[in-house]
DNA sequence: TAAAGCTATCCGATGCTATCGGACAGCGCT
DNA sequence: AGCGCTGTCCGATAGCATCGGATAGCTTTA
């Protein structure tokens, strides 16, 4: 017989406890009946979940309907702060975003998505508004494809194969062979571009941050509309700006 | 039989996966062996746990030693997002700090605790800080006992039991009839203070926010050191800013 | 006023599955 | 080269998560 599928097998009660976390955080909040239906599942089941994460103190109960509580706001803040890399990097993309006025983003590979660590907004950014946290594909991103640029082919394609290619934006890249041209010319020409790639109508530039042993640690983003960012000069502008941010950072990590 | 004990029935294995997060939370990062010696649990216990929340994204695994992952700062930010109450609270603080030059608070009791919602710094503000989301003992805090002073006796009583009164600094009132005049005082006075009942050295003044049927919705709060605040005027107008917060977010609320 | 149709919560039996000890392989240190 | 550490994997046991049903409390509707 062939193995079980990784991916369900171990722990179910911690991933159904998971599953209605995340109905939750979708949902803001919701009854035991609410979550029953919406994941298919008994509604004793819901409530002896809701019960222990209640007890536990993550949860909330507001006369029947239930919503995540301020421990959640805790430990995430609480592990954005314990991280040094994100503490190196902050001031750098504030200041980014001021001096552009778009939006700036700092992110990083963690379990093989782009992740941002940090964002700031300029005067003129867009309004879509991205939480630290945040992840995406590697693939339709500016700063995954920055990163993926400089990690080891065996690592690309395990991502690759762990995340697939599905068209996210009229733009996106759905064919390895052209994602491997387009990595090595990001790899020659030092920068990335992301054109309405992962969201129609919104223009990435995007630098990696080598570490000394060409490792990526990460990757600096500004992102903005298309129609803005079309001007070439206005762009080289930012790229200049891009470029001051990670000359920054990449000094403020050797002097650690 | 006597009943079981309610805090250890149910989903154990939620509840040890939670104890490894809140572990990892403590020590930013830790290897299986070290959980596993520190929380007395199997090593292939720890590893099915850490195996499966990796598998969920919420934990990353750097050469052996995991620590927590943006997944988790994404979910806090967003139940600080979605939350309307810190919506309208917040800029009112981030004022209110900059006016005075001292922290301000905004906390709501969740789960029996004090639970601070927005924090903001001043210039001069003491160091240690304290990050969204984290709880307090209701009864050894400014804002806990002006929350409290506005809750059904039985619901006082009920926290009172959950949580205990143990002695956390030098002034913290560790008996019941002590607590019942002081909020009876607060009451009549509508405001409450905290001298280093909490921390040394740290006196707070805080006021609640109350809804039109009484009921309070949180407390607003500044802190500072117990030496500065010493001064009666100073106090004074600190007070005097506190009432415009406290006005200002009673009108915001009422035009939501 | 009454009763129907919701709801959340509780209970008890079944069999899945989390647990646990042990075995293995890989790594860095001595 | 060998020792001692590590993380990971396996398989058997029984503990416990699951599930259906029963109950009680609420709001709505007749």
């Amino acid at each position: 017989m062939a193995r079980q599928d990784p991916a369900t097998t171990q722990l179910k009660s911690v991933r159904t406890t998971f599953k209605i976390v995340e109905f939750l955080k979708r949902e803001t909040a919701g009854s035991v009946s609410e979550i029953s239906a919406h994941l298919e599942l008994p509604k004793s089941t819901v409530h002896s979940h809701l019960a222990t994460l209640n007890q536990l103190g993550y949860l909330v109960n507001d006369d029947g309907t239930y919503r995540l509580g301020y421990r959640f706001v805790h430990l995430g803040r609480t592990i954005e702060q314990s991280h040094e890399l994100r503490q190196i990097v902050s001031p750098t993309i504030e200041t980014l975003a001021e001096e552009t006025g778009e939006q700036a983003y700092f992110a990083v590979e963690e379990n093989g998505l782009a992740t941002n660590v940090a964002v700031a907004e300029g005067e003129n950014s867009i309004r879509r508004r991205f939480l630290p946290g945040g992840q995406a594909r590697m693939t339709s991103t500016a700063t995954g494809k920055a990163i993926l640029a400089h990690l080891s082919p065996e690592r690309v394609d395990e991502i690759v194969r762990r995340w697939g290619m599905p068209p996210e934006a009229p733009n996106t890249i759905t064919d390895e062979d052209e994602l491997y041209t387009e990595l090595e010319s990001i790899r020659t020409a030092g920068i990335a571009y992301g054109r309405g790639e992962s969201i129609k109508g919104v223009l990435e530039i995007a630098m990696p941050i080598l570490g000394d042993d060409g490792r990526p640690h990460g990757a600096v983003e500004i992102a903005g509309p298309i129609k803005r960012l079309d001007d070439e000069a206005y762009r080289e502008t930012l790229v200049d700006e891009i470029e001051t941010a990670v000359n920054e950072i990449e000094v403020n990590l050797s002097l650690r």
